[in-house]
DNA sequence: ATAATTTGGTTTATAATATAAACTTGTTTA
DNA sequence: TAAACAAGTTTATATTATAAACCAAATTAT
């Protein structure tokens, strides 16, 4: 009847970080802060569950003498996105 | 820049429920355990969360002498789910 | 110079949540 | 009358999410 849902996906905060990556070629951290009003701890975990489940690359280095952290979807991200959407649309049409 | 999911629907098995009942009348726990496919108290714990918060109207009465619950969705949980549907939307879409 | 503050994060303690196994109450069948 | 079944509920455990506390290095203020 309803396929599963991606359990790392279905997540609130996970979820913005993968659907604000599918549609630029990468980002840093204070981007995906201001933009999920996330806090950094928070921000950080899920980045980091994320890119354990290679759902993205994940690039540290130092910018301005500060640490820099960016991050881009993976193929196996943006294929795990698309699934999602396709799956979960089908819980949201009433009409089962 | 994404609005909050209610946490109460965004949940498989909570979200399954509310989106089966959203298209019918009523339906009883057996049609929703077949349909979900879940376990009896799993569907149990769910459907009693979603009575708490006034999602659901919960009926229990004898059937054949056997104990027989059906469930409802309110106007609160129509309008709960009507709200998720549009809120999940924005994350679904790459466009932010 | 050095103390205080800021940047850019990570770690970890706690609370909340989901889930299935175990239980319950009554009914039917062997 | 014992065993099996129906229709759930309770509760123990594991998992998860989250924010508070922490950290190292850089900058700014005194």
């Amino acid at each position: 009847m309803f396929k599963a849902l991606d359990p790392l996906l279905h997540q609130q905060l996970r979820l913005s970080i993968v659907s604000l990556l599918a549609s630029v070629e990468s980002a840093d951290f204070n981007f995906l802060l201001e933009k999920t009003e996330a806090t950094k701890g928070n921000l950080s975990v899920q980045i980091s569950k994320l890119k354990d489940a290679e759902y993205l690359e994940v690039n540290k280095s130092f910018k301005n003498n500060y640490p820099h952290t960016t991050c881009k979807l993976t193929q196996k991200g943006r294929k795990a996105f698309e699934a999602y959407v396709e799956a979960i649309q089908e819980y949201l049409k009433p009409n089962n």
